[in-house]
DNA sequence: AGTTATCGCTACGCTACCGTAGCGTATTGA
DNA sequence: TCAATACGCTACGGTAGCGTAGCGATAACT
């Protein structure tokens, strides 16, 4: 009776609504995202539709979140830089694949339209970039870069610069860039003092 | 007959018009800016509306350009670092100020909807930025950071720090802060070689 | 003063989309 | 095998938005 024992007609049903709204949010943004198209793309009946969700704005919620980025924090074992580096890796290597990637300018977007935000939190977002700034605070308090670091502004930095990057389609995203991002984010701040 | 003599009475309008869809663009994004609703709120008529934009996206587009922030380009009596520090001052202080700054998120996913953008020329933004890319080429070229320096990817980390300031609500986007972004910038690759 | 252009208003037809009801069919799990 | 459940299908009613037509009123130029 529980998630893991579901009727599979159910999970097949919903596996496929998800994929193919995934499909029409990447292509489309959110107002892609109507039921009657996701029903067509997906086979699924609209009216099936209607049985999993309660409404739109809680499939475009589910959307969403499908599209988020997981990032893992690392464990204690590593140092603070390399801790930095495994999690800026992983935020590119996130931010660098379907479906993250050609979503991205309407994953920035959506939280703050009011219609189509109606069922999503308004941190959705610091969720996915939380690891990061556990690892730029572990930098700052183990002097790897200046204690008395901004960690918001330090965020914005290293943030901003992955996800200018993705947006740019003729970027790679790989582990190369990411470990550019950390050499010049470490530098610069030790530079300054 | 020019644009300057233009009968004050279509001067009125199209004004009235694109301040109140500017309005409706920042508050919620490209899908609030319906023909409807801009002539309930500017109090010029539909039909009127219809009389100087074809269509609503081209309403749309003239709208987004006016939410735009205009970057002067810096004359050479300046150094290269000298201009860098201008145009990111610049950069900050229009993307820290109404509307730009409200409307940041809807600025940049507006341009990858196939929808919204029918009347958007795809390098919009890059306008913006141009001053930006054309400062990072000079301190390239004169020395202040690397000759080989990736100016795309040094766009990113510049122009992603901006941003994703601005998209904080919480920020301060005053000219200390582009002070901090320039030097971080410029220190972060000079150390690096 | 008279001509011309602009404006506001009402009333449309059309489309897309939301969310629901009812009914018969097919799959699942006991 | 059999009851329960999920599913697909068709058909709705309701709303929001686009773009147009026709008309009288009003403001601008000459």
């Amino acid at each position: 009776m529980d998630q893991f024992a579901e009727d599979p007609r159910i999970r097949r049903s919903k596996g496929a609504v998800l994929a193919a709204a995934v499909e029409l949010f990447v292509a489309g943004g959110p107002r892609a995202v109507t039921v009657d198209a996701v029903s067509e793309r997906s086979g699924v009946a609209k009216t099936t539709i209607y049985r999993h969700w309660p409404d739109r704005a809680h499939l475009l919620a589910d959307t969403y979140r499908s599209c988020l980025p997981v990032v893992a924090q690392p464990g204690p074992e590593l140092g603070p830089e390399e801790s930095l580096r495994t999690v800026t890796r992983a935020l590119v290597s996130g931010m660098g694949t379907a479906p993250t990637r050609p979503a991205l300018p309407h994953l920035i977007a959506t939280p703050l339209d009011p219609v189509e935000s109606r069922a999503l939190p308004s941190d959705v977002m610091d969720q996915t970039f939380a690891p990061v700034v556990a690892a730029i605070e572990r930098c700052a308090a183990e002097g790897v870069i200046p204690a008395d670091t901004e960690v918001a502004e330090a965020k914005h930095q290293l943030v901003g610069f992955v996800i200018m990057s993705g947006i740019d389609a003729g970027c790679a995203m790989d582990e190369a860039l990411a470990d550019r991002i950390v050499e010049l984010f470490v530098a610069g701040r030790r530079a300054r003092g």
